[in-house]
DNA sequence: CGGTGTTATGCAACCGCTTGCATGATCGGA
DNA sequence: TCCGATCATGCAAGCGGTTGCATAACACCG
């Protein structure tokens, strides 16, 4: 019968502690940190012993008092979109994915991340993990927005880093995809494929965007056709939001052939629209997406869309978030993205028609 | 000019700490902590003092010290599916929509979800957070094929909570959705719409899809009809393993005319499929999902699935855990998830097939 | 056999905050 | 005017570890 430490657990996980393990093996708290974590100040006989009888005790270091010792988290923030309401819907799998490549670039480093919601520049309301000294830095997992505040935030607090559109005027480390480039070789794509009337669907006032749009509109230019702005709408991020503004689309089909949509959700969206409204895709119109979500491949007809190197951009963010870390100087990344030629721009092998 | 702390900041964040604050206040840490705490100890007057000043000065509570000091986390732990190698591809909406469910019900509550992906049982391996006292409890969101390893697990280490399928075998808590009722009522409906030869797509050796199957097997006998083995397909989980099981229905096609698939992907893949080999959804086939992700309802054919109450599945999980931490017992939950009838079935208005 | 170097251990301060208890100040009432 | 309440504050001991420095033990060498 081992003794169990006679203290009243108030609700904490384990509780039995370093101090007991020290009792047990006869020695000082200080020996037992040192045996357990390898220190070579301690003879091998004491850290394995001290090591047998921690692990038959059921013994783990508390992280927490531990971390607080060492002046360390291990912890890094990251940042949901946070669209206040709007958020309900955003089931993007394309956070999904960011999300996992961020989560196991963390742990690559020994570091968890700590999910959140709220912005942190109410400031010092209860939520920044990062402010309040349990995340040594803060991952914003998209702009939305805010950007300026993330820029302004990340001034203020360095350890900042962003995903979403890298932009000449901000000076804080963000990481994101050739938004322009990618949107400008989807246009190309449709373009090259005898494709004359395109129209692009997407929220402009989104800096990411804002950036797929004008690489749509230079495509259109050096390819010496006019923008018509009456092909050019407006669709949330969301799914619901896109499908409804993409409702119109079907009574529009005579007037274009071609569709660059700001996001596979917002081309699956308008897809659905339109063959509701008895248009043909590709055969009337060609639509390609952006993002290449594991779903794009797979649905009907398949997805020709813009591939983002999510798991990249996960590593990418966290590799220089440990620089930061380290204290060096974070920079800016933008990340090619590959247009993926399936079916739905109309160029795959069968017409794969409605 | 305030003076500034000389104090070689190591790496953690802000570096005013409370002794800064107290010493500009001129009163002790122990006001300066009451006072900013709102304890009703210290007089109007120094509270606003002390809290104009913490402002002024930028400061913040250190919540990782606060925590050890109150012996509380705040935090839960949120473990991912854990497929090893597999995961890459788990790009499910589902998850995005279960996360940010956990994460606002978890906020609601004052409390933060640590992200983590690997398992806990390989002991204390570096990683599990609430064994390591960084969090006060684990939710584990899906069983995977560890339902028996979670269960114990939760049996040794008190405070888990498992999202997936609840049985009876199992001590822990677990909530879930109606797994066998939804299945059994999408079945049925297929066969009330004059199916008589249903298929069913999914991996049967995860719990929860066992237990659609057999809902799905169920409605099948109640309405007198044989199984037909030949008819019941292995899909993994994601997406792209999906479609590639799909890839042979559409030379089966002749066989059956109904599909019930185990998740909203698999149907996606599925349906992708079967037109890719020319098979029409829902006209030759009639095929129903399970999830209802955001998605369902704005592809074409917008899918007929079982809508999994996943805001409230999160809701009811992160309560559960909020009475263990208050020592009291969890009980797990059957939450009821409705069929969603739109077109994949063949019921809606139009035929909207091919 | 004393001096000097290792090597293994313990002491105690500290990480930054919380809180039980003691203390000093203030005030009202007798 | 004196005394017991009442109130605001400070002291110091934690929370559960880590780590610089001192020390004890031991071996080695001349």
């Amino acid at each position: 019968m081992t003794a169990k430490p006679q203290r009243t657990d108030p609700s904490l996980g384990a509780s039995v502690t370093m101090s007991d393990v020290a009792r047990m093996a006869g020695v000082s708290e200080s020996t037992v940190s040192r045996a357990l974590s390898g220190s070579p100040l301690v003879s091998d006989a004491t850290r394995e012993r001290v090591g047998a009888l921690a692990r038959q005790a059921g013994y783990l270091v508390n992280e927490q008092a531990s971390n607080l010792a060492r002046g360390q988290t291990r912890t890094i923030e990251v940042m949901f979109p946070i669209e206040a309401g709007t958020l309900q819907h955003v089931s993007d799998p394309f956070f999904v994915d960011m999300l996992a490549a961020l989560t196991d670039a963390l742990a690559g480093h020994g570091y968890d991340a700590l999910l959140t919601r709220s912005p942190p520049w109410d400031a010092e309301r209860p939520g920044c993990a990062y402010l309040g000294g349990r995340a040594g830095g803060v991952i914003f997992v998209g702009q939305g927005r805010h950007a300026d505040a993330i820029d302004a935030f990340a001034r203020q607090h360095r350890r900042v880093v962003t995903w979403g559109a890298v932009r000449p005027e901000q000076t804080a480390c963000v990481v994101g995809s050739d938004n322009a480039g990618g949107a400008r070789a989807a246009t190309r794509h449709l373009l090259g494929l005898g494709r004359r009337r395109v129209a692009f669907m997407g929220d402009r006032t989104l800096p990411e965007i804002a950036q797929r749009y004008a690489g749509y509109a230079g495509a259109l230019a050096e390819a010496g056709l006019a923008l018509d702005p009456a092909l050019v709408f407006d669709a949330p991020f969301d799914v619901a939001g896109a499908r409804a503004a993409a409702a119109p689309l079907a009574g529009l089909a005579d007037r274009f052939d071609g569709l660059v949509a700001a996001s596979d959700m917002i081309a699956l969206a308008a897809i659905a629209a339109l063959r509701d409204g008895g248009v043909s895709v590709p055969g009337d119109v060609g639509v390609v997406g952006f993002d290449d979500i594991a779903l794009a491949e797979h649905v009907y007809p398949a997805l020709t869309t813009v591939h983002q190197r999510i798991k990249r951009g996960g590593e990418v963010m966290v590799a220089e978030m440990m620089t930061m870390l380290e204290g060096g100087e974070a920079r800016s990344h933008v990340l090619p993205g590959e247009l993926v030629v399936r079916r739905s721009c109309g160029a795959g092998a069968r017409g794969a028609g409605s």
